[in-house]
DNA sequence: TTTATATTCAAACAAACGTTTGATTGAATT
DNA sequence: AATTCAATCAAACGTTTGTTTGAATATAAA
């Protein structure tokens, strides 16, 4: 009980200051405190620092790209024996981390900018978020190349990786958005936000190809 | 002669470092020893850490910005008394930061990646850089109005700022699509990469107006 | 109760941090 | 030659960092 309590508390304060101050400008020990726990806590439950932050990761991580694969799955299925619709594919890969990370009831928008952030991370930590990732953009490119068939592969990958550019930054600085608007956008309608995104994306994505002839 | 040496030198230095290890994680120590200064040197040329930060961003920041200014300045006055192509404003926007940070030749990939985290740091930065964009922001956003006035207002802000993370996204983790597609895609071409960017970004900005009735 | 196991705790570790000091250098000025 | 001033330097300042230790405590099994 004890036990697992405090585990996941770490994981929370940890999770609440990565994202307001950043990996390296967060100290075990502020951590520590906002999560009533001992200094050492972090060495007898993780190990290290860099053991709480792949944790931290891995627990918001796991459960975004299984929802992405289950249901591109999903559309895949229903579509059978034909193509999903490119709407349904790039919604599948943008809308989970806004659900997953937004439904939380506490530290919602901090658990999006730090995974948002993640992309843009420095040092060891993309390594291993890029060994998850990439079944999840082989499962995606495949699909991606399905459901535009018009277009080269390099180009789908163009598009892809601009998508995913507008997904990260959303889920990073969305609050900025609201706030340089005054509140005219509102990103914490999470439904509405990934209706925009897929939008956005999808109408980019079938522009990546050789330039039309209509004007 | 020395004394400009060794103020440049640092914040080459320290740009390099900030790109590859993030801000706090980097050491004046590093700095300085890179720089082949002393570590005092730091607080006679800048002041402090902080002021160091600032002084390697307004570097880059302000020929960025003013670059952006002067072509949309150029664009509209060519298009007078109408208004401008959209897809002129958005490379008006695009084309600086990626021009002017890949042109150096050293260090471009460095700052280029840092230049694009900017959006994504946490902390005060955010702060000082956002008042540098401001002006550009609202001298945009009327241009973008004007070349989209079918458009309601918000709905070319969500634009504006999905473009935005496109163009982020691609300075700062361009090198990770050229190793994902071993090379298929070559981002250190900057002028496809940015007719690429240009034409992701006007789709999905026309893309942003209410639902289209045509299927 | 006794034993074994899991967890928490205060305290200290060496290392690295940003900052500051005061002496020293070297070139330009008087 | 004497003076001035910008620049560099080694050295130390007090903090804070991640990590480690060994004892204390709580929990469960024998």
């Amino acid at each position: 009980m004890t036990q697992l309590d405090t585990k996941e508390r770490l994981m929370d304060a940890a999770e609440e200051l990565f994202a307001q101050q950043g990996i390296a400008a967060t100290s075990l020990r502020r951590v520590t405190a906002q999560a009533q726990a001992n200094l050492a806590s972090v060495k007898y439950h993780f190990g290290s620092k860099n053991d709480l932050v792949q944790a931290v990761y891995a627990r918001r991580i796991e459960p975004i790209n299984g929802e992405r694969l289950r249901l591109l799955d999903q559309c895949q299925q229903l579509a059978a024996p034909g193509v999903p619709q490119l709407e349904e594919v790039v919604e599948a890969f943008i809308a989970p981390p806004l659900r997953l990370c937004q439904s939380r009831e506490k530290g919602g928008a901090d658990s999006m900018r730090l995974m948002g952030r993640l992309y843009a991370e420095p040092g060891e930590i993309r390594l291993l978020v890029h060994r998850q990732f990439e079944d999840v953009a082989h499962r995606f490119r495949a699909a991606l190349e399905a459901s535009l068939p018009q277009l080269a592969s390099a180009d789908i990958m163009w598009g892809f990786f601009f998508s995913v550019g507008t997904m990260a930054h959303t889920m990073m600085a969305g609050q900025m958005l609201d706030l340089l608007t005054q509140g005219q956008c509102d990103t914490g309608d999470v439904e509405d936000t990934i209706q925009r995104l897929q939008r956005f994306a999808v109408a980019g994505l079938r522009a990546c190809g050789p330039e039309e002839e209509a004007h």
